[in-house]
DNA sequence: ATGGAATTATGACAATTATCATATTTTTAA
DNA sequence: TTAAAAATATGATAATTGTCATAATTCCAT
């Protein structure tokens, strides 16, 4: 079983601020798992007994409205963690979690996060900081959703996820989303995510292959973005 | 000079957790303030030196976007904390705060509110919940501004600040919002808020008196907000 | 490799929502 | 009290966005 301390992961990750006395009781209770594209990782309304810590692959955060709906809330990728809301509130989680690729994790019991909290003061301030950011993101969110038109979205949200997940060897977004998951994060039918898709393709602002995206003209993305 | 322990909120309030030692200490550094109708309490982008105790009256929360527009967020009143969030991540704000009507509140240091973090288990745990109650109700409003319809966010709207505000004893709702604050609640124009006030008015759903709203018909309400 | 399913694309049209204009009512300040 | 300003109301119209239909393409399991 791997080593906390070791853990390519850490540096990046809210777990940098433990002890190597914490880190060590984290790594004998941790539980390493695994899941597979397209796995549920968690559904809204299920209790969780800690929290994931992600190595690797990327999901997608989503809630389901009353009609059916899917709406995408958030993504997480290595270096994030997950579930820390409902640990922190002791409430069932909120959201349902989907792996986008195959994704590894470290699944850390509840118990050895409430010890972290009360008995390191760095980590404390960090646990708070995050759901504060994360707090922060989407209050922003609210107020975009609220008074941005959809192609305002769709160009922040492209902008979004290029600076988030990075860009591969040829310049596409480093994340495979379907166009209903585009249509998901923004807001909107899929249909009109697909047509607007297609003019920025038309317009040499994005180039389309696929679900691969590549973004040609990132200062025209941010002019749409403010809306010019 | 007022005293926490004797303070009429305090059994509403987060504070409510802080050992008798604790709320002396408050007590002690706290600083009574009080402000006007329309008054601007802090503005986005502010430094917090720490977090105000809201002991009476109502206040907006909003974010003003590029287009100049401003979004209302969250409503905060009596028993409310205001500005945790900036103090907890160590950032500036970013919401401007206004009040709704004259109020009255005490700042306390954030050096209070840190010592009290380290120092007592319990309002560390109260102080996670209230961050992480905020960020569900956050993720909640985006899923319902991105998928539902503005009749369908009028109806809620309206049921929340019913719930929230409660009612006078005519049974108005017990909070006076322009037509415009109500559409940046929802996210619409402001003729567009008004027009489906009017119809709700003309099919006997609620009734309208000025800025005096009242919930004639909250079953029909909740039926129209999730769509029926 | 190939047939069927899923996804993407696009047109036509409908519904929703925003904008502009203007009238009416309410509020505010001198 | 009264005139001016602000807020509310409503119609006409335009712009945006959603829905339905159907075609083209891509993906995937056998």
């Amino acid at each position: 079983m791997g080593n906390c301390h070791q853990c390519i992961i850490r540096e990046f990750n809210t777990l940098k601020s433990l002890s190597k006395e914490e880190l060590k009781q984290v790594s004998n209770h941790k539980d390493e798992m695994s899941f597979k594209k397209g796995e549920v990782i968690f559904k809204e309304g299920a209790m969780l007994n800690g929290v994931y810590c992600i190595k690797e692959g990327k999901c997608k955060l989503t809630k389901l409205s009353p009609n059916g709906k899917e709406q995408i809330v958030k993504f997480i990728k290595h270096g994030d963690m997950l579930g820390y809301r409902s640990v922190l509130s002791e409430e069932p989680v909120s959201l349902s979690v989907v792996a986008l690729e195959d994704m590894s994790a470290c699944f850390i019991p509840k118990k050895d996060i409430y010890d972290a909290i009360q008995n390191n003061k760095n980590f404390s301030k960090d646990m708070f900081k995050v759901v504060c950011h994360d707090l922060k993101d989407a209050n922003d969110t609210i107020a975009s959703m609220a008074q941005k038109t959809v192609i305002e979205r769709l160009a922040d949200t492209l902008l979004f996820l290029d600076e988030t997940f990075g860009e591969d060897e040829d310049g596409n977004i480093a994340v495979k989303l379907s166009r209903e998951e585009i249509a998901n994060v923004i807001g909107t039918a899929t249909e009109s995510a697909i047509r607007l898709l297609s003019e920025l393709k038309k317009d040499k602002v994005i180039s389309l292959v696929g679900k691969k995206i590549k973004l040609l003209n990132k200062e025209a993305l941010k002019r749409i973005g403010i809306g010019f």
